[in-house]
DNA sequence: TGCGTACTTGCGTCATTGTGCAAGTATACC
DNA sequence: GGTATACTTGCACAATGACGCAAGTACGCA
């Protein structure tokens, strides 16, 4: 299914540190951050499921916080790159970046793929196996 | 580029955090958790790019903090579905879960263009619009 | 059986974060 | 201009989490 490319490999852990690669960048805490966070994910789901951007407090109205405390999640989650705010006269819309969300998924997986692929170890999908026996 | 399946829509953030939808199990806050920490994070790196499983005083030889430290964020990042670990000997070897994570990734990126696509959001790449103006 | 290596766990400390309340700012409407 | 609505920010507090040290457990080897 999914089509391998080249795979650069580092033997230790030590030397693959010092490599910097795509994989750094796509694993930046901020985003997982954002997303880490119960009330926040619940909050990030509703707006998925919802399909249509949302003001705070239709936001705040999916979950049993403080307004004010949902005012800052959706701060946290525009910071972390998961919203885009848009000011509307006195309300405030916030909306899922779809696009670049499900780009940088994506691209993360491919990543990972590349990384793992090959090396036999179990979950990898693998046939070629380096792992120590 | 992206096929866009069917698209169950709810129109307020209240009525959608009621109804069950994919996208609430795989906003899982455990799983981002596990990779929000910048040092589990850097952790996670190193063994996609080095591309073997690696045992925990390998990977401690990648970042700066105490093993019993680096014993614990494995810890985390198993439990968080991110790592699996295999016992062999007096070594602990972990692997990174690929086609898991790939999987997931690609799900999660799935699920949010399915529910964003169509309201003509910025960022969603549609032409319908159905934001108030 | 004793010893060394590899890892885990208990404990105390310090920093970060999630939360609610109250006060403040910004905008629309009369 | 005054008032109501929508949201943000300051502050205090409790809970969580990351960390190092030290002690404990598990396993291999002589």
């Amino acid at each position: 299914m999914t089509q391998v490319r080249t795979k650069p490999r580092t033997p230790t852990p030590r030397q693959a540190a010092r490599r910097k690669a795509p994989v750094d960048r796509l694993l930046d805490p901020a985003f997982f951050k954002a997303l880490c966070d119960p009330t926040r994910a619940r909050m990030v789901a509703c707006l998925v499921k919802c399909g249509v951007p949302c003001t705070v407090s239709a936001i705040a109205g999916c979950c049993d916080v403080d307004l004010s405390v949902v005012s800052r999640h959706l701060k946290i989650l525009e910071t972390g790159g998961v919203l885009s705010k848009i000011k509307k006269g006195r309300e405030v819309v916030y909306t899922v970046r779809a696009d670049d969300l499900a780009h940088r998924l994506r691209a993360l997986a491919a990543e990972i793929e590349v990384g793992c692929a090959g090396c036999g170890c179990p979950g990898t999908g693998s046939k070629t196996g380096c792992c120590p026996a």
